[in-house]
DNA sequence: CGACTTTTTGAACCGTATCAAATATCGTGG
DNA sequence: CCACGATATTTGATACGGTTCAAAAAGTCG
């Protein structure tokens, strides 16, 4: 589950603690910071359902999602489940200041992380007020997508927020299409469950509005999980 | 609408630039800061339903909302609208890095403000890292209670989206009794339209709710704005 | 292939929206 | 201070969308 990371002699733009590219923490971090980083980072994978934080609901290391989708959540005291954020590679996961963390952090598909410890990455973040900004620049986006999202689950009616997940799913994990930038094909990262919770609707709802979405046309279905949107345009003119 | 602000030899957790006591920037500055401050703050006041953002949706100020409550909200393209945030006296407002501005912001109440132009505060930020700091707290803060309002909107029906209103509100505003903590006096700064919108229902559900926890006795209203909560507890086991 | 899980589909019910009208409140001027 | 009109809020009747409960179909894994 957790392996030592071996320094490498990759391109600057590939981060050396993951040996992954992606546009993470590391970009922003001089040479002498990356060495620090890969003797502390650790690279981890983890399964569909897999939580993500340890040490009972305390965040103690950060982390950067390389591959995979991750879900934040929050349980009513009567057990309805609503998730409130998704975390796509090459997100950033976790907080290094305010309060606890007060979300539910777990893998949605296969995951992998490159973690590092809280107290390795406070560290750095002192020295460095760009790597900072980054993270800074993180929570901005989470706000802004938190904001997003209120939108959809106060005014869009049920066909609507599921068009305008297709449209975040797409627009993350999708491959346009090499003649058709429109087409956009994707798997799923996420069970009905996940959906519905994400949505604030049901399983059977959500199952009824893609059944819908796909007699009309606007979606391609295989395997409940294959997804194939042949105009993203219509997709975002349905999804209000 | 807009007057220079005089400095004064206030106690230091009074803010010099606005001459009110309050959690903002100030309390993180220096003396010298301070009196930069100082001199480029301007103290403005704003009615009901005033526009808050000038130069087209682009922030050029940060504030300090020093008293009343501020509206952001966004407005689908059917004209629905929703409230994504409210920021109650001694908030922060504005966003120094990141996207423009994505929300309409505007006074719910009588507003009092403490403004900044964006590079006066720009320049502060760069040489005083707690102020940095200060900004990073309100948005990881910002982030919290969207995803606070992400749980309602998704998961709880028009009952316990009222009564979390109604909590949200007496916590930030509130004036708890003297004898009794748990029973709580103020007024709505929210017009039954505000309150539709942030709770994702319409002003007839709103009212109905209102007008059911009074006949319950778990809220008394007066003249429509005036409310007192009898027994906080009470509320908040309603909320969900 | 067969057991289990996930997803889809169906029918009835319920909560909220919608449309409509009555009532309360506020501001203004007599 | 009261009367008046404008606006905000409350209340009522009906319709519709999404939930709930139930069962069938599709997919997954041993």
């Amino acid at each position: 589950m957790s392996q030592p990371i071996a320094l490498s002699s990759e391109v600057p733009a590939t981060c050396r603690a993951c040996n992954v590219r992606h546009a993470g923490m590391c970009a922003v971090l001089t040479a002498a910071e990356l060495a620090t980083m890969a003797r502390s980072a650790r690279r981890t994978q983890h399964a569909p359902g897999e939580p993500l934080v340890v040490e009972d609901s305390k965040l103690t290391s950060y982390a950067n999602v390389t591959d995979g989708v991750v879900k934040l959540s929050r349980v009513l005291r009567n057990g309805r489940q609503q998730v409130v954020g998704l975390q796509f590679a090459p997100d950033l996961l976790g907080r290094l200041f305010g309060r606890e963390n007060l979300v539910n952090v777990e893998a949605a598909s296969e995951v992998d992380l490159c973690r590092i410890p809280k107290d390795v990455l406070e560290q750095l973040v002192a020295t460095n007020p760009v790597l900072k900004q980054r993270l800074l620049d993180q929570s901005l986006q989470d706000l802004d997508e938190a904001r997003d999202w209120m939108v959809t689950l106060g005014r869009k009616d049920a066909r609507q927020r599921v068009a305008s997940l297709l449209l975040l799913v797409a627009r993350r994990c999708g491959a346009p299409g090499i003649d058709d930038p429109d087409r956009v094909v994707f798997d799923l990262p996420l069970t009905r469950s996940d959906m519905a919770d994400f949505l604030g609707l049901t399983i059977e709802t959500v199952s009824r509005q893609i059944s819908r979405l796909r007699h009309e046309g606007v979606v391609q279905v295989a395997n409940h999980r294959h997804v194939v949107i042949p105009s993203l345009p219509r997709l975002e003119t349905l999804a209000g």
